[in-house]
DNA sequence: CCCAGAATCTAGCGTTGCTAGAAATCTAGC
DNA sequence: GCTAGATTTCTAGCAACGCTAGATTCTGGG
């Protein structure tokens, strides 16, 4: 089982356009768009042959996009240098891939966190959230607050053009040392 | 059109049936259980009469929900006293009513917010985070992590068991006098 | 009692996610 | 190179969905 068969390859290949197809066209007309049938025809195939990459079905391409967010967040937030960088990453992931986004924290309700059986791109992702706030709850806290604005701003439920201001802020009240007791 | 006509309460009160069956059943099974044809079936009446009530279908149901829940939200906010009781009250309506929670910040697009149209149960539910940090942009970041701990909450992101800590950590973050420049 | 107008229902359209069974294609042995 | 078997792919269709036009039943004023 050591070399691929090119079966195996073209069935890979098809498999991550079928993701790659999802989040574009999430991402340029939302996911009620996204249906099995359009997914069909822009990768060419009939829809049975979708049901036989994602047995799940649509759930299963959406957690296909959020997985692959995760460790495409993941990999941002591990370059970044310091609070300031690790924040600017987080919400300009958010902005700049909303449905991603989406599909990661509010679609589906089976992708398991914070348990023994959480996948790897998952962990990754918290790892320098934790190293930056070298506590647990620390950690957790500056997420949400970061989920809180990239998810509030998403809806368009914070004054526009206050964005710099609100991060601004947040570095500071997050900043090395401020943690309380 | 000082006394309501005999038909327009019932007319009245059959749209609150509508909205409450469509809240209890979001609660009990999901949103996606909620279907036009049960509503109907629940209210008693064919699936058309929903919509003389809710010319938006569907979606109007929901934003209706919606509403309601920040009416509701608002008077737990406003009743709260000092930053613990408002932390509290936030997270405990969350968590007590999870498919509401849901329906007011993560299903409908079209409810406008920090704009000049917002309707007043939405300004209503702010005003208290607003007195509570006396600062517009703390404000919007004190809901922001509210709402990201909620949020994160609702899908098992969080570690379990650590929740009061987590909103002991919040409120000593936010704590008046600590708010950065 | 009748009859206009409003309220309600029946029935159906188009679309969705998903799947069983037919058809086509590829693989392996000779 | 050919054929039998296995695998892949497609055609066709089901049930359920949101929604709506037209028929039908109620209701209240004369």
């Amino acid at each position: 089982m050591k070399a691929p068969t090119k079966a195996q390859l073209a069935r890979a290949g098809r498999r991550d356009r079928i993701v790659a197809a999802a989040r574009e066209i999430a991402e340029v007309d939302g996911w009620p768009a996204v249906t099995v049938r359009r997914l069909a025809d822009t990768i060419g195939f009939s829809q049975p042959v979708l049901y036989g990459h994602f047995p799940d079905g649509r759930d299963g391409i959406i957690r296909a996009v959020a997985l692959d967010g995760f460790g495409r967040l993941a990999e941002l937030l591990t370059a970044a240098d310091g609070l300031g960088e690790l924040c600017a990453a987080y919400l300009d992931f958010a902005r700049a891939a909303p449905a991603t986004y989406e599909a990661m924290f509010s679609m589906p309700t089976d992708l398991e966190f914070a348990r023994p059986t959480t996948p790897e791109q998952l962990r990754a992702g918290f790892a320098p959230l934790l190293a930056a706030m070298g506590d647990e709850t620390g950690a957790e806290i500056l997420w949400s607050a970061l989920h809180g604005l990239a998810d509030l701003s998403r809806h368009d439920r914070l004054r526009p053009g206050h964005a710099a201001a609100r991060v601004d802020m947040l570095i500071g009240l997050f900043r090395p040392g401020r943690l309380p007791s």
